[in-house]
DNA sequence: AAAATGCGTGAACACGTGTTCATGTATCGA
DNA sequence: TCGATACATGAACACGTGTTCACGCATTTT
């Protein structure tokens, strides 16, 4: 039925362009990254990633609201993770696709002409 | 050796970010959906979005140069087409995933306590 | 040749947004 | 109780960036 038919609408854009923008901040990719490891406090975050924590926090609130990432609270620490499978896979997929796209396919289309500038 | 080890470095995770910023932006991310049906012309892509042309040309070039899309000319048209069939794939992927995220997960897990503000 | 079409480029502006500073609120230890 | 730790929050600032406007360059058509 509405299977996916390539076309997404308006909204669902909005929703796709909104997770992808929270994914295009270096220190929420590495926040994010981080957490592959498994859960970890706020704190050690901020250490991991070579922020401070009020930025780590602010940047948690974001995730937190697009449901990239779920924070649980333990004794004095709150552990943040993943939210789901998805995220995590997602996330090694485009860091071994960014892998191999650092090898350079060695050009094998010479641009039309003056395009590439 | 140098497998997944999920730590990615510095460099790539400002090839990543980068990346993933470009597909942070509606109009960008509606172009490439665009071209997930196969080449297009410029003007084409610009009716086809909703956008001016100007525009789609600006962004174009941004997609061409983190190579997203290749532009092809043809007669007088440039037609433009997603890279290689992983961004494709990705695009697709990404689709779904927010649609069964569209679907509220029902809230498996109440927030720790004061977390979901 | 002249006009029209298709596309790229540069400058300029308005706005969003990442970051920091300062402060507030629980929770744990002495 | 007092202090310290761990985290969240709000305000404010600086900067990047998406968009538009105006223009230039090829190519095609008449």
């Amino acid at each position: 039925m509405s299977r996916a038919d390539a076309t997404a609408d308006g909204d669902e854009i909005t929703l796709l362009a909104e997770t992808f923008r929270l994914l295009g901040d270096p220190t929420r990719l590495r926040i994010l990254i981080a957490c592959l490891g498994g859960p970890m406090a706020v704190g050690a975050i901020a250490e991991a990633v070579g922020a401070s924590q009020t930025l780590v926090s602010h940047h948690l609130r974001l995730l937190r609201a697009a449901r990239l990432v779920r924070g649980e609270k333990q004794a004095r620490h709150v552990l943040y993770a993943l939210t789901d499978a998805h995220v995590s896979q997602m996330l090694r997929d485009m860091i071994d696709h960014a892998r191999e796209d650092d090898h350079e396919p060695a050009a094998p289309m010479p641009q039309p002409e003056g395009m590439t500038r």
